[in-house]
DNA sequence: CGCCTCTTTGAGAAGCTTCAATGTGAGTGG
DNA sequence: CCACTCACATTGAAGCTTCTCAAAGAGGCG
């Protein structure tokens, strides 16, 4: 993998809303990264620690997570391709969660120092940081409101859909569906569920006809009705917002 | 309420973690705010529409909350007196949730576009309010895990453990507990749970002897095991990270 | 004093968890 | 190439937490 190119990645998310000048894209790809590949369940943030680098991912998917005292799980947060995953560590001494890859991934690391260099010359940088970080805290509230709020069924029916919207947005998503990279214990966890019961709501939309399975293989048959069902509006993704 | 000196706890917020220079000082507190004050349940911001300026609270609680189908609501955030309830606005074209004053409160209004240009032009501004969202976002972490994996007693822990930290920073807090602006549906709401249920886990709280009430005043005469029970470690708040 | 909102309590039902066991498929070494 | 293994998925039964519905008590404000 080239230092150089794996960079475009994260300047196609930072450009996602506005185009940059020239001279601030130059700048991005300059930052000096450095990539490396790693396997499945690679922890790349510790809770309590002070971070040490920023992680683009390049290819394969990472999640967030707490652990409570009881020992149980809560993921917070999943990510795609080309998700910067530590503008969170920018400014915050210590990390307060974990993360940890779902998938083989590769990655780009950039130190931090690079990165608060280019967020702090260079303002339309940071602009489109802070979109980025406004977008994923609108993902964490649409989350808080997703567990607290609605029944196993219709909290699948919603994590489902923001997958199918977050992979069709990164040209990830097949015609019919997609693989979703989670055991159904890591769904259970990131659904506040047990996995038991996931596999029993699995298996539910599976019979309405709601969704169609081969292995990880999702298919959605009827997207608007699994929509309904999951309580689903991307407006919480803030996918075409340009700004003035 | 005079016009400019209402900033000075926006410029208290915001300086919290790093001292800001002269000049952007300055800045903050020449920004074109107005005052308003304003009854309970107040609308702030509503889902949907287009943001049309920056609330800083002055005094006075409020919350964000969404409203999902079957008419159940979440609230997703609570925000103390100093808090910036805007920011999330600055870039994103429509408001993914709702905001509203829980109590009577004092506003200070700071039209949009007098933000974003603080903001551009001034990177140690921009560090400030990056630095709160990204606590701000620690905080929603900490809510899903909350909600997600934490049962009824223990939520109501830790929400009385988190806003007596915060209460605490501001200095907001009685020596032996403060007046919880909320009913108890709208703790529920905050919790995922109903405010039966909350009623219920206030009594075995109470029962317990882990907090005393009167009215609405809330007393922690044993805030190590309150703290225990809510598994609450106010890591997340970040209230102490002075960055190099 | 009376009204209105908020709190409190009870009883029954629902949803989800727990515990435990069995099924399945992909990868591995003999 | 097959048996073995290991992680993951699936299923059943029982129990517990939380919800729902409903009604009665309490407190503050005009």
């Amino acid at each position: 993998m080239a230092d150089t190119d794996t960079l475009e990645l994260l300047l196609r998310k930072l450009e996602r809303h506005t185009p940059l000048p020239e001279a601030d894209r130059r700048a991005v790809l300059a930052l000096p990264a450095h990539g490396r590949s790693v396997p499945p369940a690679t922890y790349l943030v510790r809770e309590g620690e002070p971070p040490t680098s920023c992680v683009v991912l390049l290819s394969g998917f990472a999640f967030r997570h707490k652990i409570v005292e009881s020992g149980a799980r809560q993921i917070v947060s999943l990510h795609l391709p080309g998700d910067a995953l530590d503008f969170q560590s920018l400014y915050l001494r210590y990390a307060d969660h974990n993360a940890q890859t779902l998938t083989r991934a590769d990655l780009a690391v950039v130190p931090i120092a690079a990165m608060r260099e280019l967020v702090t010359t260079r303002p339309l940088v940071a602009r489109a940081v802070l979109m980025d970080l406004l977008i994923e805290a609108s993902i964490l509230r649409e989350w808080i409101v997703n567990i607290g709020r609605r029944n196993a069924r219709a909290r699948l029916a919603h994590l489902l859909c923001e997958f199918a919207c977050r992979m069709d947005i990164i040209g990830l998503s097949e015609p019919d569906g997609y693989a979703l990279p989670m055991t159904q214990e890591q769904i259970g966890d990131a659904l506040g569920l047990t996995s038991v019961h996931v596999n029993r709501s699995i298996k539910a939309l599976s019979q309405e006809g709601l969704i169609t399975r081969k292995g990880r293989l999702i298919g959605f048959p009827h997207i608007k009705e699994l929509r309904e069902v999951g309580d689903f509006s991307e407006l919480y993704l803030h996918l075409d917002e340009a700004i003035g």
